[in-house]
DNA sequence: CCAGTGCTATAACACTGTTATTGAGTCGAT
DNA sequence: ATCGACTCAATAACAGTGTTATAGCACTGG
């Protein structure tokens, strides 16, 4: 007699295919991407386990719509660092923001970027002909990178900078966000350290830029 | 009637205990870290499961010897790429063995460093103030890789690094590496270009220890 | 020879993802 | 308004998982 279909929760504007992601969301946040029991999540919506299996086709398939939702959270993290006139402080609220995600959403980080591969490549987009990325739903995320980092390099260079130019130093960027990132989840970096260590990455970055480190510096202690 | 006290298989010099965890760590070669299947790991090795638990505790315990398995191989790894008479090319070895190791063992990487903290963190030792790491037996991986550091640090600087520069310096590499292969391994990097992908952040790294472009190159050239 | 100890096979328990079956509810057409 | 067709979810079962209590074997010390 549950979940009719006008139910309460329905007219919350909440149909139970968004209730089920949003709950798997929760989660995951708790006990990671290996954490989700169908019972329990079906038991948490007040459904039974074959509405996973009517809405996403099983686990895998949630798992997938978790997939992308985490992207789609980090691309609003990636937009609320935007600032397009002023492309030192782009990237480095870039940088933070990045980091502010994965720690905010420890569970997404770990199914997005942790272990293996797990889902099927996406065709490859012209944009990021060297940037593969799995699935259509991480695009927006790193279009957003690699325009702040062209950006960047565009603003403290004196000729504009290739698309190759952009893409490698893009690539080097996530390689540094992602690995100290990595490493801070995985329990690897000092807890009282781990931001100092993440503000070096970020120097590191701005200075190969050519920006001033005394900019950069600023920058830092604005952002807070 | 298998697996006597004195069967064939010990007369190889393997006792049960050490040929679980070889076999366990086949199946996470095979499958990855959670491919490991407690039933199927007993009957590869002709006993039952009760063995794993009074040998390792359960699974948990398993995982652990694993995971301490992991970072012997990472150490071996390490040591192939000493070259203490030669800092810039034990450096870039170093750097590279780290990738191999790897790609070699996806399995064990993604036990090691993927996801969430597994592992309970040690107690802090001097030598890694900053350098949190979850268990003793990554302590001898991660000398290797400050050791080249400061290495490579002291040989291009005019005065001696200080201990919290190297280690500064340390986590940064360590950072870098990291975050490229766990790329990689994710399947966020393009398989035709990882490779020059990864030398672009040894030339990084290398070139913020003051080393000489040309010879960084003649060292990757020379490694492969 | 016997008691005691250490280890392992068997069987059961609670849990997992998955699926065949069943039934309730909705929509459209006559 | 009534009937048929369709969609979807609830139930129950199946095979698999890690774990544990029980029982039995083999060895060791006296």
């Amino acid at each position: 007699m549950p979940n009719r279909r006008s139910s309460a929760a329905e007219s919350q504007g909440e149909d139970l295919a968004a209730r089920l992601l949003a709950e798997a969301e929760a989660l995951v946040r708790r006990d990671g991407p290996d954490g989700i029991a169908l019972r329990e999540l079906a038991r948490a919506c007040g459904s039974s386990t074959m509405a996973i299996y009517t809405l996403y086709g099983g686990k895998p398939g949630l798992m997938q719509a978790l997939y992308a939702l985490g992207f789609a959270r980090l691309h609003a993290y990636a937009l609320s660092a935007e600032h397009r006139d002023a492309p030192l402080r782009w990237l480095v609220r870039q940088m933070l923001a990045y980091r502010r995600f994965a720690l905010d959403h420890t569970g997404l980080y770990s199914l997005m970027f942790g272990g293996e591969k797990r889902f099927a490549p996406a065709g490859r987009n012209s944009r990021f002909a060297s940037l593969a990325v799995p699935v259509e739903d991480a695009y927006p995320a790193f279009a957003a990178l690699v325009d702040a980092v062209g950006a960047c390099l565009a603003h403290h260079r004196e000729r504009a900078p290739s698309a190759s130019e952009v893409q490698d130093l893009a690539f080097l960027v996530w390689g540094q966000m992602h690995g100290h990132v990595g490493l801070e989840i995985a329990g690897y970096a000092d807890p009282d350290d781990a931001l100092g260590r993440y503000r070096n990455a970020v120097r590191f970055i701005c200075a190969h830029c050519g920006a001033d480190p005394t900019d950069v510096n600023a920058e830092l202690a604005a952002a807070g």
